[in-house]
DNA sequence: CGGACAAGCTGA
DNA sequence: CAGCTTGTCCGG
């Protein structure tokens, strides 16, 4: 790239070894053999404390930092992450209060890469596509593209990468792994991660792809970075550290002066707090939704418990060709009981919490795994009413109501149909996690598991009102992600998405319905500001044996708890103040002490 | 994190 | 007091 380095070859090397549990640097000496090989990030094996252990090269200083005696690397194991992501991953580590090995790792490939030769020619960007869904914003800084749910995001990621290097996120690999290949049918040079990472490391790539650790993906003269389904909380790392691929291609983007372009079909808070919100086309925008159709049942008979007449009638319309999926977000048989005699609840003999029923007959605690045959231990009765049913009763209840076989889908459980009688009966071919029945049921991971090519003539959400109830600070938004990847099945305004629920002036019913996701994003600001919560301000939970002694010592923030569960909640006005006092305090060592800055779940 | 080494416990 | 467990320290 640059001008030949005349200088002498460096002979230390700072090292952040792969050592869990520490993040010191150590400095070795770098054999002459090998000085050409190390710069900033290259992966190497170094003698620690008697043994071997990898680790990253952080930087070339001119002198060691301590008087003692340097060992000199034991071994060159090959390229590693660019040094402006192994600056990245210092700025991460302060971020989410985590080591800066965590992240060299994320950034760091599979396996070790020999250092490939920069390709012969610059590498060929998708062919520029005849129009895009919204115009492309220019300058850096993020941007918000609001794109309906339906629409192919291709010709988007095909516009951005004309420019230079592209770094594009989605938040599954299957995703990734589809939009690599239409980009490349269009005759891009396209690297999919983690497979093609050491061409993407060479430069032999207009666009880099991946899932979230993509966010650390090598893009040598990185022009623009993207993210799809910006919203999505599979962009959110569930363990400690709790890092988002967003906040960190916000952050990569800014320190490479280069625009983020976050897409999304809704808008978070959070997403609105990093940048404008841009909106495309109105009229291509309520195509892209599908019409949601809401049902509002505050006057219904209680009678007909989960299903309103018009649900049952869409269940019934369904053909080969126009398959209904139903949506209820609560897994197994029955989830809550009462004696059908004397109405006491049903709960665990031992621990005192409710029982379901898995199967008929039996009470199951889920809390300590106590089972008992379901008599009722005030008056005898074996007779119990479902207060609660799940995805499993729900679907022997829909199958006899239409009269045909529903299929039942759920994260765990293969796929399996349940016929009119209630009896599972056997299936017909059909691929994986697709029911061959028209009528299909689950929890809300069949929203993930069933692809656009179902065949899906409508999604109905059986209980709606227990995702925007979700006791979640962000629950209205992902009730509203979900209505967008229900929308995204049944395909734009063909299609419909049925809400059944007892709030229909809920902002994120009437964001549905009208396909206008701002009015989800309208109510929720001044309700986190009083809250206090992000993006408003930046929290983190604190919990483990030493989190009491150790929030203590925290200055400049706002510590409240324990919570039920052991946990402090941390708050500060926004990351530089939290970040900093997190950083600050010693971490005892031997006990346990887990910090998630940003949790995903509050 | 995990090896090294020191201090503490046990049984004969 | 050998032999083992438990704890604390530190690494270039």
């Amino acid at each position: 790239m640059g001008p030949p380095v005349i200088a002498p070859a460096p002979r230390i090397a700072r090292v952040v070894t792969d050592v869990a549990g520490m993040d010191k640097d150590f400095d070795y000496l770098v054999p002459d053999a090998v000085a050409e090989a190390v710069s900033i990030g290259t992966e190497v094996r170094v003698p620690l404390h008697g043994r071997r252990v990898g680790g990253w090269v952080v930087d070339l200083p001119d002198a060691p930092s301590a008087g003692v005696t340097l060992r000199p690397l034991a071994k060159v194991r090959g390229h590693g992450p660019e040094p402006e992501i192994v600056a990245l991953a210092s700025w991460a580590a302060w971020r989410w209060a985590a080591k800066r090995s965590w992240f060299l790792k994320t950034a760091s490939p599979d396996h070790a890469h020999p250092v490939l030769a920069p390709p012969h020619r610059p590498p060929r960007p998708p062919a520029p596509p005849p129009r895009t869904p919204v115009e492309l914003p220019g300058g850096p800084g993020v941007h918000v593209l609001r794109l309906a749910p339906a629409t192919d995001p291709t010709p988007l990621v095909a516009a951005a990468a004309q420019g230079g290097p592209l770094l594009v996120v989605v938040p599954t690999a299957a995703r990734a792994a589809v939009l690599a290949g239409r980009l490349r049918r269009a005759g891009g040079d396209v690297a999919l991660l983690p497979g093609d990472w050491g061409r993407a490391r060479a430069g032999g790539a207009s666009v880099v792809i991946g899932a979230m650790s993509a966010a650390w993906g090598p893009c040598p003269g990185l022009r623009a970075a993207l993210v799809l389904d910006a919203h999505d909380e599979a962009l959110v790392a569930e363990g400690a550290p709790t890092w988002c691929a967003v906040t960190v291609l916000a952050e990569r983007a800014r320190r490479a002066g280069v625009p983020l372009l976050a897409v999304t079909p809704c808008p978070t808070p959070e997403l609105a707090a990093l940048g404008p919100v841009v909106t495309g086309d109105r009229g291509a925008e309520l195509a892209g939704w599908a019409t949601v159709e809401v049902v509002d049942r505050r006057e219904d008979d209680p009678r007909l418990g989960l299903w309103s007449e018009r649900l049952v009638h869409l269940a019934r319309s369904a053909t080969p060709h126009a398959r209904v999926a139903v949506v209820l977000n609560r897994s197994g048989r029955v989830r809550l009981l009462s004696c059908g005699s004397c109405g006491e609840l049903a709960r665990c003999e031992v621990c005192g919490g409710a029982t379901t029923s898995p199967e008929p007959g039996l009470l199951h605690c889920p809390r300590c795994g106590h089972d008992r045959p379901s008599v009722c231990p005030r008056c005898g009765s074996m007779r119990f009413k479902a207060l609660r049913i799940g995805v499993a009763r729900a679907a022997e209840e829909l199958a006899s109501l239409v009269g045909r076989p529903v299929g039942e889908i759920t994260a765990s459980s293969d796929p399996a149909t349940t016929d009119p009688a209630g009896r599972p009966a056997s299936m017909g071919a059909s691929g994986p996690g697709t029911s061959g029945a028209d009528v299909v049921i689950g929890t809300e991971a069949l929203l993930r598991r069933l692809d656009p090519s179902s065949g899906l003539a409508a999604v109905a959400f059986v209980d709606f009102d227990q995702e925007l109830l979700a006791p979640r600070a962000r629950a209205t938004d992902e009730a509203l992600a979900l209505v967008a990847l229900a929308a995204r099945l049944v395909r734009g305004r063909v299609g419909r998405v049925v809400l059944q629920t007892r709030l229909p002036e809920h902002p994120a019913v009437r964001a549905a319905a009208a396909a206008d996701p701002a009015l989800a994003l309208a109510g929720q600001d001044d309700l986190r500001r009083t809250l206090r919560l992000p993006p408003w301000v930046t929290v983190a939970l604190v919990h483990g044996d030493a989190a009491a002694d150790w929030v203590a010592a925290l200055e400049g923030v706002e510590v409240s708890g324990p919570d039920r569960s052991g946990r402090y909640l941390v708050r500060a006005g926004g990351p530089a103040v939290l970040c900093d006092a997190l950083a600050r305090p010693p971490r005892p060592p031997g006990v346990t002490l887990r910090v998630a800055v940003d949790p995903a779940r509050l």
